[in-house]
DNA sequence: GCCAACGTTGGC
DNA sequence: GCCAACGTTGGC
């Protein structure tokens, strides 16, 4: 079981959203490494931490969890989409998703805030390293599970 | 809206 | 293969 973070914004679409679908395809990611993860290292049932960026209040929002097999992320091959990559090749697809299922919402948004103010704890998470970019991301399960236990404690 | 950090692109 | 230019991410 690995356990993992995935942002979204929620002004694009959020864990509400998520919420009403049910399960998404997690489309429109266009950066290798995080490709790689969900092509290479992603297996259905595994927990991911619902992340809202680029927003009031940035942090973990829900759990959500792998519910597909990696595929070829179709919007690729959409000339309509702001994803459309042409140089992909329909025989060897670039670019690859995962579907994500809702599971629930926190208690309370875990803010960013808060989870770099544990920083000691929390060693190593890549969400909290300088310059993190990226979109898909490994969580250790010590993390994990640190990071839960912050959904009950209001203080710091 | 600003801007630092980072990935990608393309000329050479 | 280098690296400057450019575009994007995302916190603040």
């Amino acid at each position: 079981m690995n356990y993992w973070l995935m942002k979204s914004e929620p002004d694009v679409f959020g864990i509400d959203d998520l919420e009403r679908v049910g399960v998404e395809p997690w489309d429109g990611v266009r950066n290798y490494q995080a490709r790689n993860f969900m092509r290479d290292e992603m297996k259905v049932g595994d927990k991911i931490f619902f992340y809202h960026s680029n927003c009031k209040e940035p942090g973990v929002v829900g759990i959500a969890e792998v519910a597909s097999k990696p595929y070829p992320d179709p919007t690729q091959f959409d000339p309509d989409s702001k994803y459309h990559d042409p140089k992909s090749d329909p025989d060897d697809p670039r670019w690859m998703l995962v579907d994500v299922k809702y599971k629930r919402h926190t208690k309370r948004t875990i803010p960013l805030r808060e989870i770099k103010d544990h920083g000691d704890a929390l060693e190593g998470l890549q969400l909290i390293k300088r310059g993190n970019r990226l979109s898909v991301m490994p969580i250790d399960k010590q993390h994990w599970d640190y990071i839960l236990g912050m959904e009950k404690s209001w203080n710091l």
